[in-house]
DNA sequence: GCGTCCATGTAATTCGTTACATGATTCG
DNA sequence: CGAATCATGTAACGAATTACATGGACGC
């Protein structure tokens, strides 16, 4: 499992609070992983006690005390070494997919409907990508290895968001040409 | 979850066993949908218990005897009520970009390797999927729904592995281009 | 004789999800 | 005056992963 290494790379790129993690797991990072915040506090309990991380209480005023946990030597040692083993594909698990699966057993125009959702929230991560992109890396070119490694990540999640509004494009064109060439082919389920 | 509905979304395209599921889940439908046979048999005998599917013992010489599924009326309607509903987004899980995000950790030229074993897995994927394509869906204007339908998942996958191919390219490019011009920025993790 | 295919399952453990809980502060 | 933000957690449940188990048939 690789939510323990999902968090140990975002405290090794800055110490930071549980809180802080749920939230930069819900913004940017959760573009290639998502969790929860109950997920985060048993996560950062047991990887602490692994030692792979020290976690150091902040006492504060008029807010409640919290814990910024930073990497140990030993953690950094284990981030790096889970790095350089061979990764997994992605494992994908789409619903969208599964009902297009059995598409024909509902009127298109419901899978056209859902598929312009899907065409406009994806539009809508796009334009975010393309934002951070232009702000932040206007010269790739020039970018440290550090900067480059978080560029190509963004650059991934741009592609990602482009395809599927292109995918979404073609799937709702062709499912308007097949609707209308096969009229009578809707009533037909028993 | 959508285990179920995946299961009954295959079954209503054929009935057929637990074991068939396994490998169809292993096979094409796991392009948009992996299981494993233990999950699998788990869920079929919940979703038998709901009523949604039935199954009828074939007793076999010289082989096990099997026990083949199939859609109950009960089961039509829970999976075209469930395609009816709006679908959540693909919730994305990618070790690949977590390493990424901390690939200054480690020598470029480990990331660059890491990121040709991968293009070359998601390019023999994409040719899978081209072959199918050309044998199976030479035509597309003239498919029926269900053939529609059929063939919008596999673009979606041509789409997918071709764009992944496109990324790792850029990636690894950027990679070398960044490595020469920071020669040094490798000796420079306590 | 050894591995693979067929066909189904149990058991243990880890992981993910949902609900519940606290309590002061700040913004509208 | 109510909602959201900060900050952390417990408890219960459901789902996924991994390991273990059986046993004949067939090809090399």
């Amino acid at each position: 499992m690789a939510l323990a290494q999902a968090i140990l790379a975002c405290i090794a790129d800055c110490p930071c609070t549980g809180y802080d993690l749920a939230k930069r797991f819900d913004g940017s990072v959760g573009f290639f992983w998502k969790a929860t915040h109950q997920q985060i506090y048993r996560e950062l309990a047991k990887i602490e006690e692994q030692g792979w991380i020290v976690g150091e209480t902040i006492l504060q005023e008029n807010r409640p005390d919290k814990k910024r946990y930073s990497l140990t030597e030993s953690g950094s040692n284990h981030l790096v070494q889970w790095i350089t083993e061979p990764t997994e594909l992605l494992v994908i698990k789409e619903d969208l997919l599964v009902k297009l699966f059995s598409g024909h057993l509902v009127p298109p125009e419901l899978l056209i409907a859902e598929l312009q959702r899907h065409q406009q929230s994806h539009a809508e991560r796009l334009g975010v990508y393309q934002t951070l992109e232009q702000q932040f890396f206007a010269n790739p070119q020039s970018l440290s290895l550090k900067g480059t490694c978080s560029y190509l990540t963004l650059r991934k999640g741009i592609r990602y968001e482009s395809d599927y509004v292109s995918w979404c494009e073609e799937a709702i064109d062709l499912l308007k040409e097949t609707k209308t060439s096969t009229t009578s082919s809707f009533v037909r389920e028993s």
